[in-house]
DNA sequence: AAGCCTCAGGTAAACGTTGTAACGACTGTT
DNA sequence: AACAGTCGTTACAACGTTTACCTGAGGCTT
């Protein structure tokens, strides 16, 4: 079916490394060969063949993006975001499913489809701290997320701290006073919510604000329905709250269904903040109030370093692990307007 | 850094071939030797590259998805689907995103990066029926939707017409008799939007229910802000109603937002029925009864008639083009209860 | 005992590309 | 006129598999 690249060369009455070098364009060739090749290539419909490309230079183009799931928003948005960056830089993207299972996160790292990709973008959740080690892989590997700090790899991570810390502080600065947080997972040492429960209370204490326990309301299921659940158990505690800065954007959607469902006006009664930037949080009524991760600098960050240390690695130079960190920014909607609402 | 079959041969005291019989395990090895080249491959930690399989085989074990987005829940979780499927068979899964542009649909069908991966498996959404010849293609095409009907490939389908029916059906049966339409799109010629219609068509017919246009409302916008803006529009329309039929699971959030916020009690003053059964109608609250298209079905189907195309392809059949209908079938849940509520 | 299967495994040629080394033809310099 | 340097090109050898094709060694039939 294809044209080979030796068809190419016949047909323009060179040899085959002369197409090649015209293929590729590093090479000198006399102008009239190039207009011949690439008369010859049009004509034939050649297209180069990668298996044998890579076969010869052990680059694929490819790259693997490992994220748990796509149905979760998150990882969709993520994900996309990755592919938008892959495609700008005209890499293909395969994308491995995890499931978020420890054992074949750790699978996936010891026994990756090498040879099918050049490097691995990894986004990992069940793993966690003591799992670092295992990171320590021969090909070139970035992690996205929190799950582990101070591992042996290059390593994007959001400004969860202080998104959070300026969520709050937009809170605090039209007049809020008892904010409320949903979403703490209070046994977990690393990951994001720790991380942005401690922006929370850095704002408070900045602020001359007292942390109240009371406000603070665990729930490991990161969704909806947490949201929603987390939400009426808060109502549930009788005391006074004018805020709610929901760890996540899912949370947070949960929590407007709670409130709307117990007549709570958002933001009048109660404001209401989120994290993660979700397109539907865009579209939620009213509009969420939310922390922007910037997950298009994330994706495209992640993938540069990824590339660079694929380069790097072709020339046998290997760097110390780098850790990046993406700046975050606020997004005000109609959940938690601003001072002059 | 990778050991090759060479290597792994060498260390066994045997020839490549018969490293590579034992690789591939089709061919007689002696007990002795099958394990002394599987020991060798344990202990050089040896995997297959895959660049030479493929130039060698002209397979490459990967199979290429192209949809519109990811962030958008429903190609996110058909993503997903085609994904778990494939995973089951041990293939993997290039995604190409087309942003639903027609532009960047056919140029991916005619210029297909070919050699990376053995097949495709294509969502349109930008492309029209009048684009139908441009899915003549010299590889294995798998179509998936209903954008582009009677096409030269294959072609897997939900069962649109007749989900659409049930769900009215359901309505109907549960005592309502003034069922809305959200998310009509009456200029498409084909998709999904004129079938499930004329589902909600054939139903009311079989009752011997009356036909109302006033009770249709269209919406291009398929998503939560359009079944938001379509419902409030239903209302505004001042005509009577007890259900709502939206023609996807995003309107029908919508709808339930706008629903929640006129005080109309879903599913007591208004049942609502959608269709798509995402993951969030799950979550909703109350849970959203809708039309599961059987997308595990779908991607499942959808893989194996890749597969046969790309394993006839290389014995040289050409079969006819295939169109597999996947049914469907009713998630009843709170939003529209069954008769024994 | 010659012939013929089956089993087991070796040899070497592909697959289509790129990198290396080499070569001829110019240009400009000594 | 000899030399080095650049340009433009080519032949050939990889890259790591799989796969024709071939070779023996047995065991069985004739």
């Amino acid at each position: 079916m294809g044209a080979t690249l030796r068809d190419v060369a016949a047909m323009a009455g060179v040899s085959v490394k002369t197409a090649s070098n015209v293929v590729n364009g590093l090479a000198f060739v006399k102008p009239e060969n190039v207009r011949r090749v690439t008369e010859a290539i049009r004509a034939l419909g050649y297209q180069p063949n990668m298996a044998a490309r890579n076969l010869r230079t052990g680059r694929t183009g490819v790259i693997c993006l490992a994220v748990p799931q796509l149905a979760f928003n998150y990882f969709g948005e993520l994900a996309e975001a990755v592919m938008a960056a892959a495609q700008a830089r005209g890499q293909k993207v395969l994308i491995e499913l995890t499931g978020g299972d420890r054992e074949h996160e750790l699978e996936l790292l010891k026994r990756p489809q090498l040879s099918l990709f050049d490097g691995v973008l990894f986004s990992p959740l069940g793993m966690s701290q003591e799992d670092a080690d295992q990171l320590q892989t021969d090909y070139p590997l970035v992690l996205l997320g929190e799950r582990i700090l101070m591992g042996p790899a290059d390593h994007v991570l959001m400004e969860n701290i202080g998104g959070a810390k300026r969520a709050t502080e937009h809170l605090i600065q039209t007049g809020h006073r008892r904010i409320a947080v949903i979403g703490a997972r209070s046994h977990d040492i690393v990951g994001s919510g720790p991380l942005r429960v401690s922006g929370y209370k850095e704002a408070l204490a900045q602020a001359g604000l007292p942390f109240d326990e009371a406000l603070i309301v665990e729930q490991d299921d990161w969704h909806r329905m947490g949201g929603y659940v987390a939400t009426m158990e808060l109502i549930g505690r009788q005391i006074e709250f004018d805020a709610i800065f929901a760890l996540n954007d899912e949370l947070a959607l949960g929590a407007l269904r709670a409130l709307y469902q117990e007549q709570l006006a958002v933001p009048d009664a109660v404001a209401l903040v989120g994290f993660d930037n979700l397109v539907d949080s865009q579209f939620s009524m009213p509009g969420l109030t939310t922390v922007d991760p910037c997950r298009a600098d994330i994706a495209e960050t992640a993938l540069k370093t990824l590339l660079e240390r694929i380069c790097d690695r072709r020339k046998k130079k290997i760097g110390p692990a780098r850790t990046i960190r993406v700046s975050s920014n606020l997004v005000v909607r109609e959940s938690a307007p601003g001072p002059n609402h």
